[in-house]
DNA sequence: ACCGTCCCTGAATCATTGG
DNA sequence: TCCAATGATTCAGGGACGG
């Protein structure tokens, strides 16, 4: 059900204990102040920013401690915090939840366009993760080893020796002895899921949409299927479209009409469109064998992973400069290479690019420099990475 | 410079405006409320807990203020803090240096022996950074593109047409227009830094030692050479380290004697010694070749990277069991691949094995089962992946 | 309810082996 | 003698258990 009213009002009119998991995305206190600031315009100008916050808090609070009361005791909550008040709305958690049911800060951490402030480029967004008692429901997830484990040692039993040191158990016989299964990693409380893609079909226009798979895990992991999920703020529905695909009730509150008709819009159909980037992970984009990354690293030129006919971008200083470069694949000729890269380069409009030979190199002196001219581009062969790092200085376009 | 004495006493003897940067990792308050606790064990009981904070919070806050007093204009602060306090050091940082002043909540992920804890495994820490003004040093860092950005694209100059609408810029003849060079990525505020690890030569016997490569980057991004570093609560003395590595200056703060004995053994011959993982990167260690990995994947099995014999291990239901699986390379022969196998599940103590036949089955039936038997192990040859899946329960260990 | 003790975990290194 | 492969070890932080 969505609700269109106050989440305050709304969740007075609530039964104590009767909701299995409350997901808040709250509005920023940088838009709440904003409100505040235009509503009282004439009361406070100079105290503002302290009122402000003071008001933000008060405004907050009301609405956790009526969450306290109607979740359930095996029920857990999710704030999803703005970057400057964070700190505030885990003050207040304490106070309401109690220090003791802090269960943990995620962080949801993305890649995203840069901008040009001063200082780091923020990339996360925090979500306080609060039980209402210690029997809260919790469904663990576990993800596969590190690379860096040695996966075929785990399996092995240890125990402690006379010293107190740790030793692997044997059997009489000699043989180590096993453990009979391995669960994985549990997941941990940093989730690197990618920011709604603007073009996402997803997306339906609301500017603090949150992506599904963020919104899956939460639910997942803290509420079984049939218990009720709340999200007080709902907005375009995101939470209420996760908890019905996942076969959870849901209740949905918002003050704005628009927001209340879209979120029983999408209820209806609930679309559920994975980037490709979810569906594959971050590692199938790295598509290209370990080898040619490695070359590409001596070269130092940055890798390219979506192009046919490019694998990386030269850098001379740390800084990439527009020549592309093609490493020679084992299985083709150098001709097949030499096209490919062509059709790349014109493409886009490069003017100079560079095709590493490895292969078919056996009869040819130490390194060999072939430059193709045509009209358009420039396209040098080299046989060497020495002579491709010795010769970078010609390639960098004149200013 | 080390010293040995209390932070607050050596802060309040020194100059206002002579540090250019301080980095402070303080003493947990869990640590804190432990001997507290212990101190007042008659007591105790209901507001132990809040006595603890309001006390942890004074300690802190008298600290932080006299930072702020020495630090330089141009200077800045990095408060690493604990998981169960970094909201209450927040609000300090805040009052003391002015929510204005708030530039970055940095992220320290890592990932790190798990354990059985009910909820997410913690694999992060938190690193506050707030300046003294707005005209703080600050040297930006730039890293590679994303796997997913369209390298091949961001050279290409953009302008906006006649109905505001961004579109790519065409020379007279129809070319594109190339941007000269691009740095790259700004550093973002999450550092997946790897953890310093129980066996690493580099620790010197503290449980709260950081790693070098953490303090580097905050050296490096917020200090220029010359600049004096201060550490109040220096403990092994890596910031110091870092700082003398790097040209700076620095002073180190300390109560206990042990702990400026170690910082000055250590400066005395400044050690940066880089693990494998830092040096070559996580991707170092996927030595398999795709084809392997996509047919582990298909197979459903875990990959194991450090053993010859043996390429994964078998899921079920997703969890792994001590069952090794081999894919019979191109250029090797079922027998040699048998041997390979074989040596490593007894060395290991295996009871099962899974080998996948891949080459010479022309004249094979669709696909074939063979166990060898020996007192130790069976050794189970298929030579479809669908055989191996449909036959996963019977290699399965009975409890 | 609370304490101390013991056990389990997996990441990532050091140390040793073996070809 | 050297280098890659792999066996061995350590750590902090939980939970479980017993007193």
């Amino acid at each position: 059900m969505v609700i269109n009213g106050d989440g305050l009002t709304e969740m007075k009119k609530m039964d104590s204990e009767s909701i299995g998991l409350v997901y808040l995305d709250p509005p920023f206190f940088t838009q709440c102040r904003q409100t505040l600031k235009d509503k009282n315009l004439n009361e406070h100008s100079f105290d503002d920013q302290w009122a402000g916050i003071e008001a933000y808090k008060s405004f907050m609070k009301e609405r956790l401690s009526e969450c306290q009361r109607i979740l359930k005791k095996t029920g857990s909550i999710f704030l999803h915090c703005d970057r400057y008040a964070s700190h505030h709305l885990r003050i207040i958690l304490d106070e309401v939840f109690g220090a003791r049911n802090f269960q943990s800060e995620i962080i949801w951490s993305y890649r995203r366009w840069s901008n040009a402030k001063k200082g780091l480029l923020n990339a996360h967004q925090v979500i306080f993760f609060y039980s209402k008692t210690d029997k809260f429901t919790f469904n663990p997830i576990y993800n596969g080893y590190s690379e860096a484990t040695n996966i075929d040692q785990i399996f092995q039993k240890r125990k402690r020796d006379a010293n107190g040191k740790t030793v692997y158990r044997t059997s009489e016989l000699g043989n180590y002895e096993l453990i009979e299964e391995k669960k994985g990693v549990p997941l941990s409380d940093v989730w690197e899921i990618p920011y709604l893609n603007p073009k996402a079909r997803e997306r339906v226009g609301y500017p603090t949409q949150k992506p599904i798979l963020l919104l899956e895990r939460i639910v997942e992991i803290a509420s079984n299927p049939g218990d009720t999920i709340l999200d007080p703020f709902c907005g375009s529905g995101t939470t209420l479209v996760v908890a019905k695909l996942l076969g959870r009730k849901y209740l949905g509150i918002d003050t704005s009409p628009d927001a209340v008709a879209l979120s029983e819009k999408r209820l209806e159909n609930p679309i559920r469109s994975d980037s490709t980037l979810l569906k594959k992970g971050r590692l199938a984009y790295s598509n290209q064998n370990t080898e040619i990354l490695s070359l590409l690293n001596q070269i130092e030129a940055e890798p390219v992973q979506r192009n046919r006919g490019i694998d990386g971008f030269l850098k001379v200083n740390g800084k990439m400069i527009p020549v592309p470069i093609r490493i020679q694949r084992k299985d083709e000729t150098i001709e097949s290479a030499k096209q490919q890269l062509s059709k790349a380069i014109q493409k886009n409009g490069f003017k100079r690019a560079v095709l590493y030979q490895t292969n078919d190199k056996t009869e040819m002196p130490l390194f060999t420099l072939s430059i193709s001219n045509t009209p358009n581009y420039q396209l040098y062969v080299y046989n060497t990475i020495d002579a491709i790092i010795r010769n970078k200085s010609v390639l960098i376009y004149e200013r």
